[in-house]
DNA sequence: CTGAAAGCGCTTACAG
DNA sequence: CTGAAAGCGCTTACAG
């Protein structure tokens, strides 16, 4: 590794000062068009490299944003993020990415991490049991931060999400339209806004409809594909014999389908199966998912917009942005045949 | 937000210089225990946060490690991921992640981003094509890379991946051993190492058992669910009939069962299927993948290990380290039955 | 055990 | 259109 090229090595290779090295290479119509070609010329002759956490030092602008979720590797959150990537990709900011894994610890960790760096903003989908003093500590730091898929209560931040209750609410009717009178709510948890939203939703389409709620028919808890694919045992032993299972998300469905398989059934013949998001898989599973189109691209695509319109100083209004889902029906709902 | 707090505050509040308030946070042995606590103290009433780009443009490390991937949504990188981010997470090491979607131009943009940022070091999946400029420009800054998943060629940097090779060869071995003859590969590409070694081992491993090998009955190309998923179709039109597939990975295998059954066949009984990495999600397809463990979680931890301790001093052995794969055998493969 | 001072590599008024 | 100088907030010899 040669001697370190800086500003005033390109400086002084040129007989200028650093400042006009400064500007030039920043494209200031301040210094003289031919001034600054000579100077890009230069640094790009000795390999130089910009230091910006030294002129981050000096702005107090990083141009780090952080990106902070429960889990990447959950293709409903890897497809925010892959909206957010390309949104933040034209706008030459850097993104730190992490997960939090639900643990409240981890997610404070990282907001100080940021903090420390400089960031300049956070996109969250905050952790079960955030305290709002964590969401505080970025804003007091002059780190604007938004969220997303999940809401904090008592705190008006700005959120993007799917409107739950609504979108929960189009699987369970399109379940009522086909006859099913018995239909399960297969995972989510109470303690998530998404899971309390979807199961309300659940339940205001099953009391539209006259039919009685039974609790009994809540199979709450798993998230997972693996937590869908065990939970059909469960689910094949309920007494009531439900003949639709309206799932949490497209992960528990395509566990839960598969674990339907494996006890000899057929999903979307014998028992009819919602997911939940519309992830790229779902078309391809087999069956075919109907689900619910939860906007994912959309609400990647705009709170990063907003994170940025915000950073550019304009004022945007705090509080819910809901995304209206939309019913993907494919062949994993049938109507239902009685034997 | 109130006044900004730095170390120079909180020296003045308690009249004593920077320089001990410094070293007492870093809990150096210089500073008396008392001094020290009263220090923490202070910095913790008073909110303080510490700057680590005033630090690291002092120290020149920033405690930045970049991880450049071609699709972190892809669950094989992103197994290999949680290993590197647990790795990291206990050295307090932060990490900065990006996706090159196998775009050498945005890979060599997230480097020098990293260059920039003064990231100690880097971890990367290169993308295809990437010219060694392109990692020599890390090396040659005092950034060192370390390479996962696959190599680059005439470079010696320190590599972790499975021997791909060997493992294909136990696939294909196994479904050899069950009578199969006329066997496709499905999947993979000759641009990157794993498909190349990959094929390499198919074919050895059939001419080793003196069955003749078909450059029709190779299906190159797909390298995702619905890559397998499509090549389905162009397998059951083969003219050779094949009764059993290697696949290149286990996202082509699952996609490609998929596509089986939609043709009304059944994967595991009248076609034999395996694929490669074992994924979590291999063990739950219908039917259970028989596939072969590819070490994603020791690749990511051995190079994140192996960057550390190249960062405190240790002098590692460049070159190839390979990762032993294993064969998972499940219900996606039979004995040859004729018909 | 503690302090005064220099310096990391930029950017930004300010002066000319 | 260009330059001299201060300062962002730390850490690190050095001195005492």
């Amino acid at each position: 590794m040669a001697q370190k090229i800086k500003l005033s090595t390109i400086a002084e290779s040129l007989g200028v000062s650093t400042a006009t090295v400064s500007l030039a290479l920043r494209d200031s119509p301040l210094v003289a068009a031919a001034t600054r070609e000579k100077i890009k010329e230069q640094s790009r002759a000795l390999g130089y490299i910009y230091n910006r956490r030294a002129a981050s030092l000096r702005t107090s602008r990083s141009g780090i944003i952080g990106v902070v979720v429960h889990d990447i590797q959950n293709p409903f959150y890897a497809e925010i993020l892959k909206a957010i990537e390309s949104e933040l990709d034209r706008s030459s900011h850097t993104f730190i990415l992490s997960n939090h894994y639900d643990s409240v610890d981890k997610q404070r960790n990282f907001i100080e991490t940021l903090l420390q760096l400089g960031g300049d903003g956070v996109i969250m989908s905050p952790a079960i049991g955030t305290p709002r003093e964590d969401l505080e500590l970025a804003e007091n730091n002059g780190m604007p931060a938004i969220l997303v898929a999940r809401s904090v209560e008592n705190l008006d931040l700005p959120t993007y999400r799917g409107d739950d209750s609504y979108g929960i609410s189009l699987a369970t009717n399109h379940l009522i339209g086909l006859g099913h009178r018995t239909i399960a709510m297969v995972g989510g948890t109470d303690q998530t806004s998404t899971g309390r939203d979807r199961y309300q939703g659940y339940v205001n389409a099953l009391k539209k409809a006259n039919i009685p709620v039974d609790p009994a028919l809540r199979i709450a808890g798993p998230r997972s594909k693996q937590g869908g694919f065990e939970a059909a045992v469960h689910f094949l032993s309920l007494p009531q014999k439900p003949t639709a299972a309206v799932c949490w998300n497209d992960l528990v469905a395509i566990g839960f389908m598969n674990g339907i398989a494996r006890a000899g059934l057929m999903p979307g013949r014998d028992i009819s199966v919602t997911g939940y998001d519309d992830l790229e898989e779902a078309a391809i599973a087999t069956p075919g998912l109907t689900t619910v189109w939860n906007g994912q691209s959309e609400v990647g695509r705009l709170a990063a917009r907003a994170l940025l319109d915000k950073l550019s100083g304009s004022h945007e209004p705090d509080g819910m942005h809901l995304i209206k889902p939309e019913m993907r029906i494919r062949q994993s709902t049938a109507p239902l045949h009685r034997t």
